[in-house]
DNA sequence: TGGTATTAGTTGAAAATGTAACTATCAACG
DNA sequence: CGTTGATAGTTACATTTTCAACTAATACCA
């Protein structure tokens, strides 16, 4: 019995081109290197980022709607939540016609920490950014954009 | 003591170009659309595939090499290659020159199973692919391999 | 009204991942 | 030799994520 002979052909599409591969390998190579900023200085997770990231960026609003907008499971999302409660980030505030909805914003040290990373980011994004052209980086984020399905 | 207000100014640089963050969900949203195929058929987690991939592919290895190929860290790795061991997918090899290594390579059923879901892959890569144009989706997989920083 | 279906959000258990420490083997150099 | 350091791979433990079931509130509709 011997092992099936490597193949190096075009029988099989390559992994190099398989986008779904290409996009998690680029997303954990950048992410892991931007993560230190929030990791190190406030002990946050990616999603709690993200959650930090749209109150800051976008105001107040409802755990559902981050949801939708970062398509990210409600679990997740609710998780992120509660722990930027407990750093005193963010406030919940029941809406009281519909009481099912809380809507959530950011405490002024929650907005602090939020204009701190903000501009870490701003700055990691420039310096990826550089490594292409004007069009490319067009490109890529469209094509980006398109693939994840943002609203 | 009053929230802070929703800006949607240009003081901030936008969410939805931030690279880490697009990366991460279009590689979330294609990835869970691909996951299925190797999921319920063979209950095979993202590792395991990515594995059996890189064997099918490129034929036998180290599970050194795969850390490397696909940046992948050796944890994730090592358990992956013992999933696939018990699925009776892969067998291993001790080096007999040194001792240290373990030449990894597929049994005629793992080397089956890659093939099916190969195919799968490959279809579902045309249809994510359609989407763009040749030019768009030349320039995206070159951007996405650099910033994978892929051998 | 009342019953059924939806929706927002939470929780517990299981699975996956990250981190660090560990074993075993080999290399280098005195 | 023998000590030190590096490397391949595993394991234990903590953190994070996933999945399914759950509560509470609202919508729909006969």
């Amino acid at each position: 019995m011997r092992a099936p002979p490597p193949e190096d052909d075009d029988a099989h599409f390559d992994l190099k081109d398989f986008l779904p591969y290409l996009l998690n390998i680029a997303g954990e190579v950048t992410s892991s290197g931007f993560q230190t900023s929030y990791k190190t200085q406030y002990g946050m997770t990616r999603t709690e980022w993200r959650v930090l990231f749209h109150l800051g960026r976008y105001g107040a609003m409802t755990a559902r709607d981050i949801c939708a907008r970062a398509r990210t499971h409600k679990t997740k999302v609710s998780r992120a939540v509660s722990a930027l409660e407990r750093l005193r980030f963010l406030r919940r505030q029941k809406d009281l016609d519909d009481r099912r909805f809380e809507t959530l914003c950011l405490t002024p040290e929650g907005y602090k920490a939020y204009k701190a990373l903000c501009g870490k980011a701003g700055e990691f994004d420039r310096e990826v950014s550089a490594q292409f052209t004007a069009e490319e980086n067009a490109i890529l984020r469209r094509c980006l954009r398109q693939l994840a399905d943002l609203p």
